[in-house]
DNA sequence: AAACCTTGTCTCATTATTTGAAACTTGGTT
DNA sequence: AACCAAGTTTCAAATAATGAGACAAGGTTT
């Protein structure tokens, strides 16, 4: 009878908590309920154990849940320990700060992109909203450029996935395309977004890779069509490719610090 | 056999997510083994769900265990959803800009103060890591400010958890002090951190009350006692007052956008 | 090399928990 | 007063969690 979901209980649970944050909004129980494989009671007792768990919250007044606040905190060691932006952030300081134009880093997770990182130049606002958001991989730069030096059968896997959605007139729309686009990203060693997830909106793209040449994340400079191009942004192909491999170095020796004291450091 | 967790198997999984993000760095199974009340097996599978299902990273390198990528993906819809921050967010940069000092936004999570967002006025980087990060609630601005306005109850519930180290000379050390000083704050209408987290940093801090007087949270405005002092800060009320009620104001309107895309963002 | 740890993984009968059809409650609507 | 939708509870059957103990894999000492 094993469900897609897998892990027993936790597992389901776990599912659950995935399908009130995929809404995206605060959602009511029975839009829940619609969606969901599970039997009534049986998502009504998942629902209440994550509530009790604080990892949804309930808002008694419109009825809804959302997913809580325990999360937030949960995350935060997550991002410091199983991310590369501990490592990755002084160098992205210095490389934003040099090209003047927003910087991303990014990680492959399962088959999206999940942001871990920014540096917006010029506009120190408006920051928090993107770690930890997904975008699709077969239509931004660091989301091309960690496909091309992954492994085939994990290219097959996340290729699979995609939707392809057309974002606009550039948008890569069918896996041959995209294949033939990594394979020439793998020739170059860095690939960009040509507008195709947003009109207006190009990049260059460098991936971030292990000595044993296993992908461990991208780093991306941001900018519009207004103000550059793309042979102009391939004018940070050196600079790109020196944090790339300083952000590689540091993730290689990286041993975690050891902890005495829980509160040494001050808000 | 209920342990003190309660909520089942869930709830048991997720005390085992807890611990490991408490460690604070990459854990071994043996670590976690000689502090965790569970036997041997039940642990490892435990671990094991957790780490298939991206909740936990397994490191094979170093055999450690870290709180795992999926936690960030999940937190970013629960601080989009359950936080003050996105209401906040235009409030907050305002209101930076305006002071030309660090601001800070918090949330009270169990007996904790947990920080939502943070602008450096002057320097723009190194900002992710404070959202999520927790602190305690008897020696921070926020956290004064936000006791001082919660149930008696509350009060009585977080002070009972409070450990009450002496961080500072100017720490409270004790439940007694730290009342009279709630009693202080709750005719002021504010608060300040006199250096009793930090040395030379202080604080004047702010509470953020719903219509019915309920705590949404808390707003700060942080220095140094280089740069000025009580009195100096004094200065921020007006602007401090002004925000936290705007922010109040807007959270009792906000009704969360209807979205038919999901992708119509761009990164 | 052999004996001996330490750390991590697996087995399986017992036990406790989850499961979900159905019944019930609550609050609002015709 | 009858009706309907959304949410909550019950309880026997089905299933999954449990943990003592055995086993495997490295490493270290004699």
């Amino acid at each position: 009878m094993g469900h897609v979901t897998g892990d027993g209980t936790v597992g389901k649970a776990l599912h659950v908590l995935d399908q009130v944050a995929a809404f995206g909004r605060p959602v009511r129980f029975s839009e829940l309920l619609a969606q969901s494989d599970y039997p009534k009671p049986t998502l009504y007792r998942f629902v209440q154990t994550l509530t009790n768990q604080q990892m949804l919250a309930y808002d008694p007044e419109r009825q809804t849940y959302a997913p809580g606040i325990r999360l937030v905190r949960l995350a935060h060691a997550a991002w410091e320990q199983s991310t590369l932006a501990p490592i990755a952030r002084p160098h992205i300081d210095a490389l934003s700060a040099a090209v003047g134009e927003t910087v991303h880093l990014a990680q492959l997770d399962n088959a999206q992109v999940l942001y871990i990182d920014k540096r917006n130049a010029g506009k120190p606002v408006q920051m928090y909203s993107q770690a930890g958001k997904v975008g699709p991989a077969y239509c931004t730069g660091v989301g091309k450029v960690m496909l091309a030096f992954s492994d085939a059968e994990d290219v097959d896997r996340v290729i699979a996935q995609q939707s392809f959605h057309k974002f606009t007139g550039h948008t890569l729309t069918d896996a041959d395309a995209l294949r033939e686009e990594l394979a020439d990203i793998r020739s170059n060693g860095y690939g960009f977004d040509r507008e195709e997830h947003e009109p207006g909106i190009i990049c260059i793209a460098m991936p971030i890779l292990s000595e044993g040449g296993r992908v461990l994340g991208a780093l991306s400079v941001t900018s519009t069509t207004n103000r550059t191009n793309l042979a102009g942004l391939e004018g940070y192909v050196p600079i790109l490719r020196d944090t790339a491999e300083k952000i590689a170095r540091d993730a290689q020796n990286w041993s975690f610090p050891d902890y005495e004291t829980k509160e040494a450091t001050g808000i």
